[in-house]
DNA sequence: CGCGTCCTTGAACCGCGTCAAGCCAGGTGG
DNA sequence: CCACCTGGCTTGACGCGGTTCAAGGACGCG
């Protein structure tokens, strides 16, 4: 087992926490916290089982995803470093997603009565958890809009370009951070891996994209975006 | 137009606004208030527009939309009574969707930096406010994978049944409260006009449904249910 | 080397969106 | 009162996009 950090080691800039809780605060939270390591491909949590606290990522890559219907996945949210996932209210008692690591993953996990009291003492942090929530929302409205309405090639592109603002790209060699399967983007997309390859080798001859066995490489965002004709980042 | 009620004096038990805030804070956040009525049709904010504050649904019956990808509309949300919409955190300052009054309806409005101050001063209404936000996140990504997985006669019923939980129907009649039209319809599930006539022809053979001109009437919400495989309303 | 996993490409089927025509109810005006 | 028009609803026929099925290649691992 890896070491334990509090949260004023962390250092990890993005964390909901560090940025709207104080002083003693952050000592009562860090004395609160669990903290777990989760290899590639493992749970965090499942579909099913009864919802205790909420868990922060402080490191790593999440898919939010569903066993779903007619034997097809859904990846309903992808997770960036620092994000909270699994907390729905007072009202659902049992979590109605998958949570799987994309990469080796560190979690931090906070007990639902301590997180209540946090957001109850710390207002700075409720604010900008509100906030956060009305962000997640509205991209979650986004692609109510976009799997219902666009194209295969629209969804594909777009798929594309949720996992590059999420988890972006490595400098240095430019492909992205956290490589995704076809049937992964696919998941993400609402659609087939096979539609996934072909758009993606459409997208190769446009010179959009360059691939390198499974590695892809980004070429021109512009010309993904142009592909969704309303898409808008701001 | 019409009088102007307090948040004391308003009555809906559904409120964030009464449900969080109490004392003093209920007179300053009516001082500060605006209400407006809307009548069916009109729009309560547009896509593109700044962002000025918060709209609370007092009374009626609104849809958030997209005017949309290849000119069809697509219904994002359905705003009950006593929720807020319109709020998207400190990211983004335009709105992207099209708010609309399905019915005539009765709106308050709180201007962003009174909002800012209510939920820094009101813990248990900024909880709530998150757990109401984490709601809403859930159902949102639930439209998610329906709409990328179901068949259209799934996400037909799908759409039923979310008109039906948001808005419910008239006890007398077993009429749905507020009626939308087909295309409404398929805008929230993401099809044609068409194909939720059909849809609703076959529902009402299988005596699921009783049509009566243009109003519709629940016969059997678990057999509506049991087209979705694994609904659940829990 | 053999096996499993992932990717790629082609071919065939079918669900659903589109187009078109007709119906019904309500509104308006002569 | 009827004639006419308009907007929403219904139903049928057609064609296309995308899912499904299948076969073959590339790569990694024991």
């Amino acid at each position: 087992m890896k070491k334990r950090t509090t949260c004023n080691e962390c250092g990890n800039d993005n964390c909901l926490i560090t940025q709207g809780c104080f002083g003693e605060w952050l000592d009562k939270i860090s004395a609160n916290l669990e903290q777990c390591w989760y290899k590639k491909g493992s749970y965090i949590f499942q579909e099913g089982e009864p919802i205790y606290g909420i868990y922060i990522l402080a490191h790593g890559g999440i898919k939010v995803v569903t066993t779903s219907i007619h034997g097809r996945e859904q990846i309903v949210r992808l997770v960036k470093e620092g994000q909270i996932m699994g907390y729905s209210g007072e009202g659902k008692i049992h979590y109605q997603f998958n949570s799987v690591a994309l990469v080796d993953s560190k979690v931090c996990f906070v007990d639902k009565e301590v997180f209540e009291q946090i957001c109850m003492n710390n207002p700075k942090f409720a604010y900008n958890l509100i906030c956060f929530y009305g962000l997640e929302l509205q991209r979650a409205e986004m692609r109510v809009k976009y799997l219902a309405q666009m194209s295969t090639r629209e969804k594909v592109a777009m798929a594309f370009l949720y996992h590059y603002e999420i988890y972006g790209i490595n400098q240095s060699t430019k492909m992205l951070k956290i490589p995704l399967t076809r049937q992964e983007l696919a998941d993400i997309a609402g659609t087939t891996a096979e539609q996934v390859t072909r758009q993606l080798s459409e997208f190769e001859r446009k010179k959009l994209i360059a691939r390198n066995k499974r590695d892809i490489k980004i070429l021109q965002i512009k010309g993904l975006k142009a592909i969704i004709k309303d898409y808008n980042n701001e």
